[in-house]
RNA sequence: GGCCCCUUCGUCUAGCGGUCUAGGACGCUGCCCUUUCACGGCAGAAACACGGGUUCGAGUCCCGUAGGGGUCACCA
């Protein structure tokens, strides 16, 4: 059982494309198959080292590499045209001397006279003679013109098209080259493919392919058409709402691999009532019989959600390794006291940008910059309290967890206010906003004499 | 337009003829917890596109309608 991803490197490594390479990873990893990646760079104006780069990238940072090294169509293009020759000689393909102006022509016509349009090769069935010597010439695939072809669609089911409708497409452009419906079909045949799942933007292809499969000889591989990944519109997903590069779900939304590759799971697939899915249990319990046939809209908010469930899962090492360049920490001390708020700064954070931003109090310089509404909590009956609980604070034999509260309480106690009339603007103080960790845990955290001169900058108290 | 596919809460889905007064999750609303924000807990509003069949019985099967999507290149 082998399958295997088969993105052209056009551009990034987008979201649809990452959740066809799961499907086929998962597939394999569950009947103890083999994945495979393929690049399909055979048109060699679009194709960039850039994109397969990108590619790469995406993929490892899913952990979705292929078991072997990913296979190039470019370099396999010999065999290709070895392929097309072979069909050529055994009648099955043919030289076809129509220009693609003329085609275009046709075409235009049959559109003006609102007739649908097939290629209808004069060539299919006549012999080139000596004024074609020399002609350009495309190889065409003759493929059956009556009765029609069955796909047994893993996802899809069963469907039939007649076979009228299925046009003698192009094997070798009239430069030598293989298009991409050869190419396919050779390397799916040569790397041992027995499972082809896609988007289903490809189905249509794969009633052409078919027929090529057939005049080689070769066996046919299991088809799975999976519905694309729709917007939040429910139009096709464009650049505009989520068709970006996973580069851009890693480093400009802060998600987590983990998160990325629950919510594609999700995305198209279920199994019961199982939200959260390990990757262990995804290769478990992952099958085609599963997906659904309609395509799924993108939610950002489910995702994000997602992402907080394994921020919070995440080991807080790793976190400060992810959130520390977005800081611009590169100091140890700094980083050993965000790995010291890491846990409670992670329970509340659904992505690594806002885990970043609740950090920040940590790392800023006195005076601290208040936000509009911190910079209200700290009014004329504030003050005051601040300044006990700077006394109380300041008298402290010790600094940690239980002493700071002990301070607070006492000071909210004999102020006869309630404990939120304190905590409130000491988080102002503190902090410079109006949200944190829990103030005791602020207190500790920036340790005593850094605390005690954010309360005095605040409060007017002189140490 | 031709061909092909799809249609359960706003969204992702469970459902594979009776157990569905349709379940879960995200989101939303309310309450609880609480020093804030989150987390967590509890409660709630919210769906079988429509119309015909088949059947004792249909969200589940069939047909049509509407809506949505895909595809029609010497791109992949």
């Amino acid at each position: 059982m082998v399958t295997r991803f088969a993105p052209s490197p056009t551009g990034y490594l987008h979201i649809g494309g990452a959740r066809t390479a799961l499907f086929n990873y998962l597939f394999a990893r569950h009947h103890g198959g083999k994945y495979l990646v393929r690049i399909e760079d055979t048109d060699r104006k679009r194709s960039t080292p850039q994109a397969i780069e990108a590619i790469h990238d995406g993929l490892e940072w899913l952990g979705l590499l292929g078991d072997d090294k990913p296979t190039y169509q470019f370099e396999r293009a010999a065999r290709h045209v070895e392929v097309a020759n072979a069909l050529l000689e055994s009648g099955n393909a043919y030289r076809c001397y129509l220009t693609s102006e003329e085609l275009q022509a046709r075409r235009e016509k049959a559109q003006a006279e609102k007739r649908p349009f097939r290629i209808n090769s004069e060539w299919r069935d006549r012999t080139p003679g000596a004024e074609q010597d020399g002609q350009p010439f495309v190889v065409r695939l003759k493929t059956p013109s009556e009765g029609e072809t069955v796909i047994e669609d893993a996802v899809q089911g069963r469907v039939a098209v007649k076979n009228e409708e299925i046009d003698d497409f192009i094997l070798l452009r009239s430069d030598g080259t293989p298009t991409y419906m050869l190419a396919v079909v050779v390397d799916d045949h040569d790397m041992g493919v027995t499972h082809v799942i896609r988007g289903d933007d490809h189905l249509n292809n794969a009633f052409r392919q078919l027929p090529l499969i057939r005049a080689m000889g070769w066996p046919e591989p299991t088809y799975a058409h999976v519905p694309l990944i729709h917007g939040a519109d429910g139009a096709k997903l464009s650049k505009r709402h989520g068709a970006l590069g996973v580069d851009a779900y890693r480093d400009e939304m802060g998600l987590l691999p983990e998160a990325l590759f629950n919510y594609l799971l999700r995305l198209g697939w279920g199994h019961g009532d199982a939200e959260i899915i390990s990757r262990e249990e995804a290769t478990e319990w992952f099958d085609l019989a599963g997906v659904g046939k309609s395509p799924a809209r993108f939610d950002t908010k489910k995702l994000l959600n997602l992402n907080g469930h394994y921020i919070r899962e995440a080991d807080d090492a790793r976190l400060v390794e992810l959130v520390a360049p977005k800081l611009m920490l590169d100091d140890e001390a700094g980083r050993a006291l965000l790995l010291k708020a890491m846990p409670e700064l992670k329970a509340r954070a659904q992505d690594l940008n806002q885990l970043a931003e609740s950090a920040h109090f940590l790392f800023v310089t006195r005076p601290l910059t208040m936000s509009e509404k911190a910079a209200s909590l700290l009014d004329d009956e504030a003050r005051p309290l601040l300044a006990r609980a700077y006394a109380a604070l300041a008298a402290a034999e010790r600094w940690d967890l239980e002493s700071v509260d002990a301070a607070i309480r006492t000071v909210a106690e004999e102020a006869e206010v309630k404990l939120g009339k304190l905590a409130q603007p000491l988080r102002a103080a503190l902090t410079g906003s109006n949200t944190s960790p829990g103030i005791f845990d602020v207190l500790v955290l920036l340790g005593r004499d850094e605390a005690l001169a954010r309360i005095a900058d605040q409060s007017g108290a002189k140490e």
